[in-house]
DNA sequence: AATGAATGAGGGTTCATTCAT
DNA sequence: GATGAATGAACCCTCATTCAT
């Protein structure tokens, strides 16, 4: 009895793996947010403290390594496009999306950069469901008059997606691009008033 | 003195050295057009019908012939920006020059794709050039209220050398992209009519 | 005598760790009858439902558990010749035995696929000592006129031996093969009948 | 054209890499020969004097060289089964073919020891050959009254094919086993002389 | 000068073993 | 004592660069 855990214990030392799957994260998620990191699995390890192999064996490759890092950067990001659809006017949300989507990948303007070609389910179902979200915003400021009309919601919605992250991760980042950015962008969306 | 040849002596057979360098570029640049293409020093040299040993020889290294290459991509457009900002009235060249900038790297939309973190001090200048060119057009189109004047030309371009690239490269790219990227830039960028 | 236990006191929880080295045993002589399955530690622990690490201390390194594993299957083979040895004519003996030690390893023909230049006293002993029973056969039906006298027993028992499992693990394995072997290997060792 | 080569020769620097190659199938096959021996791609390039990743580009990846060496290995015995065949009657063929066999095979006895579960397509087209050979040796000696008829010749030349490896890789190796074999067999594929 | 070939460095991955719980 | 997790060593392979021809 003095060894073994209480009735309530399975996981024994699963809390260890748990916390250096998250350590791992957090390197990957780190050397992300570096202009030029490796992202090579021996790089990710050392920043984490750990041995190559343990965060192959953690995630079971590279790819689902990086698949979860970008996960997790995401993930909140899309949660908050649906609670703001859910809370808040359409076009108020899209404003207010934008500029918090807009600062939080400057937080981490790395993102992605060496993820061409790689397969990513985590990723791919995260960014089609922001895609998604920032189309409903589009498309019910477009029916209150707020956005113009003459384009396609998920032409705008793929327009946000391919240049937030880009402005995100221009070189050298600056508030001043981020503000231009949503200006121009935010404006250019209202309806056309004169031809 | 021993090793330069004389003034007597241009050099003997450069012709030849000229030629594969332009079939290498040549090479590197069609590979580039290409989605997914593995521009190894090996993949180039192949398609250029080359020896892999004289295209590094010829450049000094694959950082310098990528350089080139995307010089070589680049130089036409900055010159044509160049040339619309002298012949043109600056805003009808700045919506002209974007069509064309977005056309064009479309066209080569693998351009950068591979290279992040690498020293290539041509492309840097020529994208230089092309910001400032761009910079000059906003400027110019500004000063004859063509375009918003609470935004700083300069954060402009970056914008747009930022935004530009981003959405030539899209996945999947599209006509109807491009189009929403052209009517809501240009249209965000026109002067603001309402206080 | 001072880590011994006392005459009092037997092990205390070895059932247990005899339990989980039969369980591990099972676990790799099942998955030595399975084509292509995998052998590594990881996989044989899982299969008797334990952990890596008890496999590994239950038989001190991976050698010797392979070892004991094939020692398990080989020893009531072994067994079996030793009885049919003492109950029966030689050559009957011999007969009787070939049919089963065939049928046998073709129900574990993946028996030592991986374990070339492993070190494996156990079974190497037990092959020894079914050699042995085979030479006595021989040398028994030799004294009995049924098998030819111009060959050295322990010779054809060690070509027994190298030949029946050869023909056991044959790919793909067939009832048409065994018999074939069985008549041509039975036949050929019959007297000559004309010199 | 001094440093040009004349006008016969396309191969410059090809006979070395041919050379190389050879090298390097001749280091496998000599670690084929040996007993556990570990059979890596650095075992080799190291006993071939040349560099693991020459022996890897040599080939295209470790399964071609391993398939390359033993179809070096294979491709003699092939070819003399079927100049036996086309010169010599069929028994008398198959008696000589199977003593050079066995004395091939002896001579590399740990040929394909470490190749199961291998892609190894023109060793497995050669095995085929192999089989062919001897299956059309056995057929024709039936013919000639010379094999026993209540067996199939292409089941007696599988079991050839699967004995002989196993005698020829036996430990310890032995003239004595060798020729036990080929007794045995060749007696036991007789003509049945009395039921 | 051009080049096919060689190679050292580095990548991701697997696995038997060791360790902390 | 049992175990999930950690890990160092080893494997195969790729590639930019260098070398001998």
């Amino acid at each position: 009895m003095s060894t073994s855990p209480g009735p309530q214990g399975p996981p024994k030392r699963r809390a260890d793996a748990v916390r250096n799957r998250e350590l791992a994260l957090a390197a990957a998620v780190a050397l992300m947010s570096e202009r030029g990191a490796s992202l090579t699995v021996e790089t990710i390890a050392r920043r984490a403290g750990l041995g190559a192999a343990t965060v192959v064996r953690a995630f079971g490759g590279k790819d689902a390594l990086l698949d979860a890092a970008v996960a997790q950067l995401l993930e909140p990001v899309v949660q908050r496009a649906r609670d703001l659809l859910a809370e808040t006017a359409p076009y108020l949300a899209l404003r207010t999306f934008l500029g918090e989507l807009i600062a939080f990948q400057a937080a981490h303007h790395a993102v992605n950069e060496q993820l061409t070609g790689l397969d990513l389910p985590a990723t791919t179902a995260l960014r089609a469901g922001l895609v998604g979200a920032v189309e409903e915003m589009i498309g019910g400021a477009r029916r209150d008059g707020e956005v113009r009309a003459d384009l396609d919601p998920a032409v705008i919605s793929a327009l946000i997606g391919a240049t937030a992250l880009a402005v995100a991760r221009a070189e050298p980042s600056s508030p001043d691009l981020v503000h231009a950015y949503l200006t121009v962008l935010l404006d250019g969306l209202r309806p056309h008033l004169a031809a």
